[in-house]
RNA sequence: GGUCUCAUAGCUCAACUGGAUAGAGCAACUGCCUUCUAAGCAGUAGGUUUCAGGUUCGAGUCCUGAUGGGAUCACCA
């Protein structure tokens, strides 16, 4: 229960006596009273006052002494324009203070019972991860954290694209081109192994393309005649009928990329529940076709194709089944909805694809929930927004992808160079230093990816966008690390500050009452990140925390305080918000660090 | 062209879902380390929230239109 839930009873009740008028608890809205007034919580009365049929202004006095007299939470009040500012008592801040500090829980849930399935990541085996994939990973993994904080069971699943056209152009300029190259001999990762070959095959295309095109060949043609787009054509049909030495092909510089991810995503610090592989459910979900023409979701035209008809929604019609009964995509993705159903029996199933695929989803979630599919209802598409860089959007074919691995070095080098720069870290063991380069780093990089709005694309720039001042997360690892730093001087002094009673404290200093309102606001902003999927609402909590202890910090000193109730209770207040920090970082798969 | 989406300080992002004088960081400038980590803190400057209307006590937020970005509209994945 917070202090908002615990007030707003108190004006219901002050309706119900002055103005004999009855008002839902719901429609009480309390918010935050801005910096430039007294007071925490502020009520506006404009839509009241004609229920009160007085002026705001007067609405409010009346109401801020109604609390004032009857609610021992509320000490004293103001009012501007209309808008109730009030005072909160010492003594409930004391007490908020002592409820959270006795919860190691705060603000998560208990287990709900119910199931979610995140999938995230789904990378194609073609080429090695860049940076739009890390923005996926990194929202997949939190917002499961997040989920599992606010009481869900969640299971994170990779669907592998590991087949297709794309496969068959790296693995035909490989079989052209690679002498047997092997990711030892060219000491270079799968994944970037296969990468260069599938860049092989775009140039040569070119060139193809571009000689059929001076023999006076029309463009759009040539692109289909050229001959190695044929040939990697009759591959993919080698490959589907199961033909010995592509398959073998195949298989073997999957795994070659497969060995390239686990590397990356060690590093980045993600895992999953279970993989996927589309070589696997590419021919699922022709029966669920099936049984959509049977329900008359479905219909057939004169050439044997199957189509729905979505107009009604304001979608078009959507072809699920080629006329030659071969499946589409959406063919595919309705059977692995089904799949992960079987395997989950999830409430909630929900895919973090980039917004390029805002009306497929629309369509296949419009389709399931047709075939009246238990899981319909929980279906979400976290769709999130591009990255793009200065120069404008990334193009895989024309290299201009900024590659996951590089970027990932890139910050644990310049996170060296910096903590170097300051001269800090001097005294610790080198293996030591490279692991707290490598969470500074991957702190730096994650926090800037986490911060924005999930829905929004946004721009990376690689010269000057990842700083480690500022709203950044080396901002908030540092404020966790000189937190510990003063808990480590606690502990040593075995100052007793847990479980201790310090209501006999009368007056709380601005900083210390400030903290202790952000620390209360850590439930909320959980809770709404879970219901929005979005980590951006953690991130930007951590950070309000950590700047608003930053101010307390320089604010008051712990150690020289006036007596040692004071001091302890300072100490055990920088406790409480080295573990929300934790927490919250924890939930962005950002780790912190005891000293920095 | 149809549909969807975005536009906030020089730059990158917020704004508790309709509330007060729109906030942070970076960049610029000024202070603060003989006291617990200065990757910090305090301050100055920077805005007609793209534009034009509308809805109401009140609009960055909702509606209409315009302008400008982006996405999508395949028997591709």
């Amino acid at each position: 229960m917070n202090l908002e839930q615990e007030i707003t009873p108190y004006i219901q009740q002050a309706f119900s006596e002055l103005y004999q008028h009855s008002l839902e608890l719901q429609e009480i809205k309390l918010q935050p009273t801005r910096k430039d007034f007294e007071g925490t919580y502020t009520f506006v009365t404009f839509p009241y006052s004609r229920i009160s049929r007085k002026s705001p202004d007067q609405t409010a006095t009346e109401i801020g002494e109604f609390l004032k007299e009857k609610s021992a939470l509320i000490s004293d009040f103001n009012v501007v324009k209309g808008f109730l500012n009030m005072v909160i008592a010492e003594e409930a801040w004391l007490r908020v203070f002592a409820d959270l500090a006795r919860d190691s829980h705060w603000g998560q849930q208990p287990a709900n019972g119910k199931k979610v399935v995140v999938e995230y990541s789904s990378p194609n085996t073609n080429k090695p991860l860049h940076l739009g994939h890390l923005r996926n990973n990194f929202l997949g993994f939190s917002v499961s954290e997040i989920l599992k904080a606010n009481g869900y069971t969640v299971a994170m699943v990779n669907l592998v694209n590991d087949r297709g056209i794309h496969i068959c152009k790296s693995m035909l300029a490989y079989q052209k081109w690679g002498n047997g190259e092997t990711p030892e001999s060219a000491g270079m990762k799968g994944d970037h192994l296969i990468g260069k070959y599938y860049v092989i095959f775009d140039k040569e295309y070119k060139k193809q393309i571009e000689a059929l095109a001076e023999e006076g060949m029309d463009k759009e043609k040539a692109k289909a005649e050229a001959p190695l787009i044929k040939e990697a054509q009759q591959m993919l049909q080698q490959w589907e009928a199961g033909d010995e030495e592509t398959v073998a092909l195949w298989q073997k510089m999957n795994e070659w990329v497969y060995a390239g991810f686990d590397e990356t995503y060690r590093k980045i610090g993600v895992r999953f529940d279970k993989m996927y592989k589309e070589s696997n459910t590419y021919l699922l979900g022709k029966d669920i076709v099936e049984e959509g023409l049977q329900k008359g979701v479905f219909f057939k035209k004169e050439d044997g194709s199957v189509w729905a008809d979505l107009s009604a929604e304001g979608l078009d019609e959507k072809l699920v089944l080629r006329g030659d009964g071969t499946s589409v995509y959406i063919t595919q993705d309705m059977g692995t909805a089904d799949l992960k159903y079987q395997d989950f029996g999830m409430d909630k199933s929900i895919v973090v694809v980039g917004n390029e695929q805002d009306y497929h989803f629309k369509v296949l979630f419009s389709l399931l929930s047709k075939l009246d599919r238990p899981y319909a209802k929980g279906n979400y598409h976290l769709s999130y927004g591009m990255v793009d860089l200065p120069s404008g959007k990334m193009k895989s074919r024309e290299g201009t992808v900024v590659d996951a691995d590089d970027l990932v070095q890139e910050m644990q080098n310049t996170a060296k160079e910096y903590t170097q720069e300051l001269g800090k870290l001097e005294d610790i063991e080198s293996q030591e230093a490279e692991v707290l380069y490598n969470i500074i780093g991957m702190g730096a990089l994650k926090y800037y990816l986490l911060k924005v709005d999930p829905k929004k694309r946004m721009l990376f720039n690689p010269q000057e966008s990842v700083d480690f001042q500022g709203h950044t997360g080396p901002f908030i690892q540092y404020t966790f690390a000189r937190i510990s730093s003063l808990l480590r001087r606690a502990d040593q002094l075995e100052i007793p500050y847990q479980d201790v009673d310090y209501s006999a404290i009368k007056e709380l200093q601005a900083s210390e009452r400030e903290v202790i309102f952000q620390l209360s606001q850590w439930p909320d902003k959980l809770r709404l990140a879970g219901e929005e999927y979005a980590p951006s609402v953690v991130a930007q909590y951590v950070y309000d925390l950590a700047k608003e202890y930053n101010r307390f910090y320089t604010d008051v000193s712990v150690f020289n305080a006036e007596d040692e109730l004071r001091r302890n209770f300072r100490i055990a207040l920088s406790s409480a918000v080295a573990r929300t920090i934790r927490m919250g970082m924890g939930l962005l798969g950002i780790e912190v660090p005891e000293r920095m």
